[in-house]
RNA sequence: GCCCCCAUCGUCUAGAGGCCUAGGACACACCCCUUUCACGGGUGCGACGCGGGUUCGAAUCCCGCUGGGGGUACCA
């Protein structure tokens, strides 16, 4: 037997159990991203029956909401994401909500000054603005020139005196390479001159920011892995000197590539609104498994090469090292294929449960469970997405119907008229609730009258929907029943 | 500007030097099935960005170019 030894980076960790967080910040509704990402910590967890943990990044003040992260949490519960540690569950290495741990942020910060790595810097937001703008002009870099770690004793005073509140820098040194193995993307490196001068790790308010903060999370948390969108690339250079800073080895970062819209540009809320939003497709009918699929395979493929898989099968295939380098744009066209999909092929009362938001506006009570059941069946073969129930299936719940001036066309035809008599004369041999024996019927009186095809098949959608193309015409006559087909037959048989 | 990442059909991708006249899926077109619309089946359209190497042989390895994207805050 053939046998691959393959060394890898960072087998060590491995040895213990893998831990992977999902860190989202509440500034927003959950974003597609944010859920992919989410999905893929989820699956790599589960892979290697590890801990998942969701965790809050709420130090933004200013942009952060309740709301939002109600959103987040239920949108990733709806969509097949649970997590083993979290907010709302706690578990081993609480607060999972960073605005709850800003002293312990604080005391690691002052810990970093004792040692000499961080200090208290005074600049003000105006004179940071203007370097920037100097250096702007200059064609150069952006970058904070480190003034604060040369203030004498009487300028600190003078800047207490004037009751400037300070911010902590951390120092980062110059012509540095950092590098690392990242899981997806291979060697990274970053020189420590081109990440912008010493960093702030704590804002005047006292809270920590995110950069510092990530990084004491995710060793007071244990976490073995970082898996998370490359626009944080470069935060992880940043990060992996604050953990050297520490005396911690980093945890294994893996980058994954973002999502694009049709011109090859980040998916963000600005550019298109609603569409970036979990909640958007959701209010649609869009199915949480085909959303979990399709955002899956959008920048990962199983070995196998399948691309219907459900979320307990992607737990047990998901790889990293299959996951997509280059960056994977969101096609709407793509996602409603994977829903009609599932539209289809998930249990009919589970499908029919998730039309109801999209049928409120119709009388319900009109039909039976079973009925409603049999309507949906009638039409879900070619749904996109469930919002679109409602016009399909309109015509079951109308009084009377529409008739374009083709379709009134259609009924003058004397043979639209016999066929429609005849259909009224045998209304009671019709088996109702029997969509085949219905259909077969309806043949029946064509064979009868020498009408075939659409001059059988017209008039009577024509009389019984109000449109020329709908669902399979047995199962439109069986569920209307005996009643309403005698009245709409009626309706259009009358002014004649 | 500077830094980093990326590069196969319109889109998602398969592809680990010969299995590639580059495979699958979505979309599109046509055909079949079908009273209609779908579903299903079939056919077609359609890609290795460019230039240099390395090699007997390159979509695959190396370099350069070009292109695209991301980052560059007291946001995350």
């Amino acid at each position: 037997m053939r046998q691959r030894f393959v060394v890898r980076r960072g087998y060590s960790r491995l040895t213990s159990k893998i831990r992977v967080r999902m860190a989202p910040s509440p500034t927003g509704y959950l974003h597609l991203g944010t859920a992919r990402t989410a999905l893929y910590n989820f699956l790599y967890a589960r892979r290697h029956q590890g801990d998942f943990a969701l965790r809050l990044e709420d130090t933004d003040e200013v942009r952060s909401d309740e709301a939002y992260t109600a959103d987040i949490l239920d949108g990733l519960k709806w969509l097949g994401i649970n997590w083993d540690e979290g907010p709302d569950i706690g578990g081993p290495y609480p607060p999972y909500r960073q605005t709850e741990k800003t002293d312990h942020y604080e005391q690691v910060a002052r810990k970093l000054i004792t040692s000499g790595k961080a200090y208290f810097c005074y600049a003000s937001a105006e004179e940071l603005d203007a370097l920037r703008e100097g250096q702007k002009a200059a064609n150069q870099a952006p970058r904070y020139d480190n003034r604060g770690r040369h203030y004498t004793q009487a300028q600190i005073e003078q800047f207490e005196k004037e009751g400037r509140a300070p911010v902590i820098r951390f120092k980062v040194e110059d012509d540095r390479v950092i590098t690392w193995h990242d899981a997806i993307k291979g060697e990274i490196s970053i020189n420590s001159s081109d990440i912008g001068g010493d960093m702030v790790i704590v804002k005047s308010s006292g809270i920590a920011i995110y950069n510092f903060a990530v990084v004491i999370d995710d060793i007071d948390m244990k976490m073995t892995h970082v898996i998370r969108g490359e626009d944080h690339i470069h935060n992880t250079a940043k990060q992996i000197l604050i953990y050297e800073a520490l005396g911690v080895q980093h945890p294994v970062f893996a980058h994954v590539p973002l999502i694009f819209d049709m011109d090859r540009q980040k998916l963000s809320k600005r550019k298109h609104g609603e569409a970036v939003h979990i909640s958007k497709y959701r209010r649609d009918g869009y199915m949480p498994e085909a959303i979990m699929n399709y955002l899956a395979q959008m920048s990962w493929t199983p070995a196998d090469g399948r691309e219907i898989f459900t979320i307990e099968e992607a737990c047990a295939m998901f790889d990293l090292e299959r996951v997509s380098k280059s960056p994977a744009v969101f096609d709407i066209k793509r996602l409603e294929w994977f829903n009609s999909h599932y539209i289809r092929s998930l249990p009919l009362s589970t499908i029919t449960d998730r039309c109801m938001p999209h049928l409120a506006t119709f009388d319900l009570k009109a039909y039976t469970r079973p009925q409603i059941e049999e309507i949906v069946a009638s039409v879900r073969d070619g749904l996109p997405a469930l919002h679109e129930i409602s016009k399909q299936v309109s015509f079951f719940f109308a009084d009377k119907v529409d008739l374009t001036s083709e379709m009134t066309e259609v009924l003058k035809k004397d043979s639209s008229k016999a066929v429609l008599s005849q259909v009224q004369t045998k209304l009671t041999s019709f088996p109702w609730g029997d969509s085949k024996g219905c259909k077969a019927t309806v043949d029946a009186i064509g064979k009868e009258l020498s009408v075939k095809g659409k001059d059988l098949y017209w008039p009577i959608r024509i009389a019984l929907c109000g449109a020329t193309s709908g669902p399979d015409l047995g199962s439109v006559l069986s569920i209307l029943g005996e009643q309403r087909v005698k009245a709409r037959i009626e309706a259009i048989l009358q002014p004649c």
